[in-house]
This record gives structure tokens, sequence and C-alpha cells, in this order.
DNA sequence: GATGAATGAGGCTTCATTCAT
DNA sequence: GATGAATGAAGCCTCATTCAT
């Protein structure tokens, strides 16, 4: 402890730099840890990978959890905002749309983690980082609106997207582009030309057209 | 002895011709369980819920996994099969496809572990049952060949159930009937009146139409 | 229950037939399993061997112990009695004690669980089934008094006996025949030709000759 | 901190250099309860008489095989150098031999676990330790070979301590000094003054002088 | 602040023994 | 009496978390 300290002093002090490049070590190596094998890895091999001990990485995430959700919400944001610019870049709304699930799923779908805790989307729903997510969603979604599908909402879309990672996901390691089709396919049925209106949320249609 | 012996009562200390009910208890239980928490499961709420020690459950299943593959054999066999009924009830070839995904996808999407079990259909294409599901669908397009848009294969059919799948459990608890509209704007996309062919699967597509 | 048993009777009644053969199969099926696998042999496995049930088993043996015992009695009085056979055939007292030896260690040394019990020999005395062996070799010992070494009693040639029965066991897979060396060794430890008396039980000597 | 320490203190809340002496503790209750039980110790009761917790203990040794191995390699060791230190002060080859043999059997031979293990020699024979002994023997049979009966191997005299090694376990705690009588008549047995080759391993003699 | 050793609850599995038919 | 299913106490091992240095 410093000697012009005070006594009893809770002054933030600006951290040490290596607790810094501490933390940054930890969360990339959870990161690489969380995407290769979900939030099932070990803690261990996160401390091991990060080159710090048990303590360290316990005295900057309390929990495994803590650390879990620091590392999900900022691979979680690299990821919307990679899809975000992937679709600003696009020459038309339905380009943007189309360009956006291109890039989220090549992109992060390969994320154990991420996919796991997307999955949670709806079951928490004010997970951060979805919000941003949402966004993103929302804006292409009125700007396509011309060329949607009439009724087709935000959710729905997120939905797609989840549904779609899923996809990704299981066909990454065997069939690596099998999923392009499926997203083809979707992204057909979100055209305007569609007549019927899509059910009702609340009112389950048990005939469909 | 048996013929007083009130109908649905009987548990504990189960004898000879019981031990049938108790492996039916046991599989039931794990059903139960599987489809709530997955495959992680601990093995003694298995045993708990079905009201049988761990030994009882062992002499049955051996090892975990064998419980776990009995039951998800079965229920995996019974989803298919729901499916496949409602399909062949359909009153042409798109309502039997179409009833198809909604039997499917409203019957057991919810089962933790059988989508567990059902991403791994490409990683482990031999998987029991998964062939049975195979077929029913090839069927289902083969008979829908008219109003499928071309090139849509049995693959891609499969495909879409894993995803909507995962959409279902994601969204089961908090939005129960999201998914529907998800399954309709799906459909929309395979239908025949759409012109561009889908993408190679071996070569993927950087531009999307 | 027959109709003419007297109420309350505990007469002993000739055991069934089929009981008696169920016994023996037991104990047959347990000596073969002891022999190969010791005392940690699973009862499941006894009973699977003997074609009976564990009910059946437990019956006749309350504890795995019970069995166990039974089986090494039989087992070690037809070993003992084996080696003895060969003893009394012999041409002079010094081939009745070597040809015992050669019996007793070609015969049942291989016997993992008569091995395992055997050595319990001192720790249990009056083990049944000792003293039978006991009193062959006291007679061997008296018979070849004047070729032995002076002072040789009969717990040293019991000694040996275990002793060597150990060797052969070690040895008998790899190198069958090696103990024999060692028997022809010790056997000619115990002649008559040597000077110095063996140290007493009492006061161990700390310097040999 | 350290110099206050008083010797031979600390138990509970063991830190960095006392890893070791953790792993020292481990290694010493191992060793104890492994010479009382042999293998099939419990691993819980090593861990409760090292105080230390299970985590320590598989931490130090992932599998209990690890310990096993490590103690018994240690113990080994110990055992084969206390008796060849008892060789070396020898006056005379043949008391180098009489005196190892004597500190073989007396210093380790109540370690069930180095019995059970030793009795693998032949078996496993590149079994680590054992080559140490068959060193020390093999020096020690040339430097006798004046004295010793023609013939006699290495293999013989290893033997010979392995089958006396059990002879002691069996009577250590209720007859302590009768191996030693058979100890003299085997090592008579092993002098110059037999006429008779020994044995050949490859042809067993069915018939004894 | 950093370190990594220590902790101990909890997960899977085996097996001697009991019990209902 | 026979049967074999049921029981549950151990046994081995893992891993999130805490703690002394």
């Amino acid at each position: 402890m410093a000697v012009d300290e005070p006594e009893g002093t809770t002054r933030r002090r600006a951290p040490r730099v290596d607790a810094l490049r501490n933390r940054e070590a930890i969360i990339e190596a959870a990161s690489a840890a969380l995407a290769a094998q979900g939030t099932a890895v070990d803690v261990r091999e996160i401390a091991g990978r990060s080159g710090v001990g048990m303590g360290t990485l316990y005295r900057h995430f309390p929990k495994k959890e803590d650390l879990v959700q620091t590392v999900l919400r900022r691979d979680f944001s690299r990821w919307a905002d990679s899809a975000r610019r992937a679709a600003v870049d696009a020459r038309d709304p339905w380009a943007a749309l189309t360009d956006f699930y291109q890039q989220a799923l090549t992109g992060y779908a390969r994320h154990c983690a991420i996919m796991e805790n997307f999955a949670l989307t709806w079951s928490v729903p004010d997970l951060e980082g979805i919000q941003q997510l949402r966004l993103v969603i929302e804006e292409l979604r009125a700007r396509a609106a011309d060329v949607l599908r009439p009724g087709v909402t935000t959710d729905d879309l997120l939905l797609l997207l989840v549904s779609l990672g899923h996809a990704v996901r299981v066909t990454d390691e065997c069939r690596p582009h099998l999923w392009n089709r499926l997203l083809h396919i979707s992204l057909a049925g979100l055209r305007a030309d569609h007549g019927e209106p899509l059910p009702d949320e609340a009112a389950p249609a048990l005939r469909l057209p």
C-alpha cells in the first residue's frame, strides 16, 4: 500500500496497467474458449489460456457467470456491429437485409456460447446487446418495408436470425454451406409477393394455407 | 393379488413383471427429465423421479448413455411418427408438407435432449431414427415436387426442421406461437413461384439476389 | 407345505434333490471363479456360471463369505489330499517329502483364492483344512527325520509350502517352471548335511552364519 | 512468519511452498495406507489421513493409479536401497547375500502394496524399480559365485526374495520370526555343497533326487 | 494485485445383499 | 424353494470457488 494513501480511503485509483492487461487477456482467452466449447468450458482452461492464475481471474470476475456475461456482451456486440456494417454498405434496402443476414450468419454463428446465449433472447428479453441488434433489425425492416411481405415484424426477423444461427452451428463442420440455401429460402419467403397474412401470434393457426 | 390391485397405483417394491413397469417408469422419468434439462441431467434425479434406486436404474441401463439413447430413440421415433401421421391425413401434397412441419414443431420441439441430439444429425448422419425421418421428408418432397421451388432437397427440408425446431425451443416459454409465423414465412419461401436457383452448396454465394 | 407336516415342526426333512444339485452347481462355479479371480470375484458371476438366481445362491450361502469358506475348505482339502496321496506312493521318506511338495505346488497353486486364504494360515490357525495339511506334513517330517536337517519343524515345512505357493502363483503364467528350481534349492536346504542349528523363533538372529 | 513457525506443526491451510509439504503428506499417508491395506485402499482415507481434501489429492495425482505408482516406486526404491546398503557393509560375499535378504525381508516385506506389486515382477518385467533390485542381486550373485551352488541365477535369487517376502507377510503378525528360519533353510540350499544340477527351467523335472 | 494450491459438493458407476412373486 | 429385480452405500473423479502467501 502506498505511503501517501490516506487510511480508510476508497478513492478509485487508476487500475494498474498490468491489471488491465490481465483483464483483457482473460476476456480474449474466454472468448476463444467459449466460442469453441460453449459455457460448459472449464474455468481452469480459460485461466491457463490467458496466462493468469485462478485468483486473478476470480478477482476480475467473481463468478464464472460474470466472465461469461462480460465476454458474451462484447462478442455479441461485435457480432451485431459487423452485421450492421455489412448492411449499411448495401446498395438497396433488400440487399441491406440480405447482407445483414449473410454477415451475421457467416461471422459469429460458430461461436458456441453466443448461440447458447442468443437462444435466451426471448426468455431474458432485456439481455444487454440484444437491444442493439433489435434496433439494427428494426431499421432494416423499416427501410425494406416495401419489399417485405406485409405483417413481418422485427421479432420475426430476429427469430429468423436465431433460427438460422442454429442451422449454421449444426452444419458448420460437415456441410459448411448448406445453411446458405436455407437462408435463400427464408429470404424468399420474406418477400412481398405473398398474399395471405401471417398468423396472429396470439391465435395459433391449426390450418395452414 | 392381481385382481384387487387398483389400477395406476403400485410404486415402491416392484416385482417380476413390474420390472417392465419400472423400466417404463425409468424411461418416462428420463424422457421428462431429458426434455426439461437435456442430457446433462443428473442420473440420481431420474432415479428419484421414477421411484427406483440407482441400482435398478443401472440394472436396466448399464450406462447413462444407454438410457439416454434408449429414451431419445423412442421419443425421436414417436416424434417422427406423429409428424408422419399428420402428413398422411392431409388433403394435398402441400398440406401434407405444412401439416408435417406443424405437427413436428408443435409436438416434440420442446424436448431439450431431442434437440441436442437432432443437432447432431449432420455430424453423425447415420444416427438411428434420423433415417426414418429422412424417408418421410423425402417422400413429402417428392409428392410436393410440383409446388416446391425447383432445387429444394431433402437436406434443405431437414435442416429447415432442425432450424425451426430451435426457434420453437427458444420461444416456447415466453412467446409460444411466434415460431408459427416463421414457419409460414419459410414455407412461403419453399413454394414454386421464385425464379432464381438456390445457391450450390459447394460454392457459397457472396452476393444474394 | 405338505398336508401331513405338523404345525410348528422344525424336523429336518431331506433336502430336495434339486436343492442339492443347485448347491453343488454353485460350489463348482464358485470354485472355478475363485480359482481364476480370487475372492474379489463378483457374486453375480458365480450365480451366472452356476445357472441359479441370486436368491438361490443366498439361500444356500447367506453371505458371500460363507460360500467362499465352503468352497475353499473343499478345494483346500482336495488339494491337501492329492498332495498326501502323492506322498504315500513315494519310495522313501525323502521322496515322499519331495513328491508332496511337487504335487502340492503343481496341483492347486494356481488357485487364486486358495493362495489368498492359505496366507491366512497363521493368523487363523484353526482354519479348517489346515489341520489336515499339518498332519500330513507332520507325518512326512517324522518319517524323514533322519535325512532332515535337525530342528526343522512342521511349521517350517508348512511355511515353505506357503512361500513356494506364492512363487508358483507369481511365475505361473510367464515362467511356468521357474519355481521348480526354487523348490530344489529349498529342499537341498532342508537336508541333514548342515551343521549350524536353525535360529530360535523367539530370538531373531541378527547375524547369519 | 517462517522463523517462528514451530517445527513439525502446520496442518490445515497449506500454502505455496507447502504444496510440497502436502504432497509429502499425501505420499506418506498413502504409503502407510497402501502398506496396511494394499492398493484397494479408499482414496478418501488417504486424503483424510493426509489432512487434505479430495481436490488437493487429485491435483497432485490425477488418478489413484498415479499416486499408487508414485508411492510404490518410492517405497520400492527405498526398500531396495536399504537392502543394498546392508549388503555393501558385509564382511564377505556370502554375508553380503545373507545380510541383503535379511534386510530386505525385515525392512519392507510387510508393505502390502509393495508385495502386490512385487508379485507382478515377472508378468511386467520392466516394472520400474525392479531393475534396480535385479542389478543389486546380480552383483551379489557374481561376488558370491564361489560359494553358491552352481547354476543359481539372478532370477532364482529374485524369486526367492519374492517367495520369502510372502512368507514374511503371512507370518508377520502372529509369528514374526518364523520366516527367519525359512531364510536360513533356503540360504543353506543355495550353498555350493550340493552336487546335482538344478533342473532346467524349460524341462520340468517330474522326479526329484 | 497476482498466484495457484486447497476445498468439497456432486456426478457416474459397482456390487453385496434383500425381497416380492 | 427358486428367481432375478431392487436397493443403497461406497468408490472414483471433476470443477466452481476460496484462501494463504
